[in-house]
DNA sequence: CTGATATTTCAGAAATTTCTGAAATTACTG
DNA sequence: CAGTAATTTCAGAAATTTCTGAAATATCAG
C-alpha cells in the first residue's frame, strides 16, 4: 500500500473496523481510500494503492454500489468507471442509516408481523413478547421516517439543542392537547 | 430444536439475522430463546432447545454477557446458572444502542483524534476530511448522550412528536438567541 | 477431603467467508 | 467485423470464524 503514513493508518482502521460495520476489510478499505480521494479513482488505481488483486476491487466496488455508498463517474476521454463518495457527510450518514435499517430491522419486523398474523399457538408470554417487540420496532421507524424527511440544516438544529429537547417536549405535551403519551 | 413452530420461527429469524447484528447464528439463537421465555433458562435447557454443543451454549452466553444483553440469575436450591433477558424493551433498546457506540463509533473516533494530532502531511483534502469526519462523529454523540440521560418516558414522548419536532425547532432557535445553528 | 455437578477452556474439525487468477463478458474503436 | 481495453464472473485456494468433544477448572455437599 503505498500511501502517506497518515493516510495509510486511516484506510487499515478502515479495514479493522469493517467487520464491525457489517461490510468485510477490503471493501472498508476501498471506501477509506474514495472517501480521501479528492478525486474519483479507477479499480486500477485502487488496487494499487491497496495491493489487492483486480477482482477483489471490483466485488468490492460492486458491494459498495449495492450499499448506495459510492458514486459512478466517467471523465471525458477515458472509458473506465471513476468512484468518489459524496463531499456531503451528512448524505453518508443518511445513506448508511437507511441501508442499515433495511438490512437488519426491515426483515425483522415483517418477520414479527408474519408471526402475529399465525396468531396464539400455546404461549401466550412470547406472543405478548412478539407483539410488544414490533410496536417498539415499528414506533422507532415510524420515527426514523419522520427525521429523515427532515432537511439537514433542520436535523443538525435538533441535534444541536440535544438535552434542551427534554424539556421542550414537555412544555409541548402541555400545551398541545393532542400529543399522545405512552401508559 | 424442540419448540412450538412459532418460536422456533423466530428463533431461527433471530439467528439468521445475527450476523448482520455483529454476532454470530448462536448468538442471536440463545438470544432470541432467552426473549421468549418466561422463566430463567440455565445453560442446558437451551442446549437442548436448540440442538447445539454445551460448550457452544457457553460461549454464547459468555458473548451475551459481554454485551450486556443478559441477565445472570440464581434459583433458590439450584446451584446452576439461570438467565434472562430485561422485561423492559426500551432497556434492551439502550443496551443495545450503547454497546454498537461503544463498538462501531468510539474507537474511530479515538483513531480519527489520532490522526489530527498527527497533523497534516502534505494532503490537505484528506486532512479536511479527517476533521470533518471527527466534527460529526462528535456531534452524533453528543447527542446520543444528551438522548441516553433521558428518562424512558420523555424519550417516547419526543419520538412520538416526530415529525412535528421539525416546525419546533425553527420556533426555537427564533426564540431563544443562545440556541447555535450550523454554518 | 471425596465425590458429584456445573461451567469454562481450548485444540482441532467443520463451516463459512474472503480472495485470487484465469476465463468470460461487455463495450468501445477503427 | 476484428481488436483492444475494462470489467465481471467464478471455481478453487486461503483465511477466518464457529463449533465440538474432551479435558481442566470451579463449586458445592456431605
Amino acid at each position: 500500500m503505498k500511501m502517506a503514513p497518515l493516510l495509510q493508518e486511516f484506510v487499515l482502521h478502515f479495514g479493522e473496523m469493517g467487520s464491525r460495520w457489517g461490510i468485510n476489510r477490503t471493501v472498508g478499505q476501498i471506501y477509506a481510500v474514495l472517501f480521501l480521494s479528492k478525486t474519483p479513482l479507477n479499480a486500477e488505481e485502487i488496487t494499487t494503492a491497496l495491493g489487492i488483486s483486480r477482482s477483489n476491487t471490483s466485488m468490492g466496488l460492486k458491494e459498495l454500489q449495492a450499499w448506495n455508498l459510492v458514486r459512478l463517474r466517467h471523465l471525458p476521454d477515458d472509458r473506465r468507471d471513476y468512484f468518489t463518495t459524496p463531499d456531503d457527510l451528512w448524505e453518508i450518514v443518511r445513506t448508511l442509516v437507511a441501508e442499515r435499517k433495511k438490512r437488519e430491522i426491515d426483515p425483522t419486523l415483517t418477520k414479527l408481523r408474519e408471526l402475529e398474523m399465525q396468531g396464539a399457538q400455546g404461549d401466550p408470554y412470547a406472543e405478548a413478547r412478539i407483539a410488544e417487540l414490533r410496536e417498539l420496532i415499528e414506533m422507532m421507524s415510524t420515527f426514523y421516517e419522520d427525521m429523515n424527511r427532515l432537511e439537514t440544516e433542520r436535523l443538525v438544529q435538533l441535534m444541536t439543542l440535544g438535552a434542551k429537547l427534554g424539556g421542550l417536549v414537555e412544555k409541548t405535551s402541555r400545551l398541545n392537547p393532542f400529543t399522545r403519551t405512552k401508559g
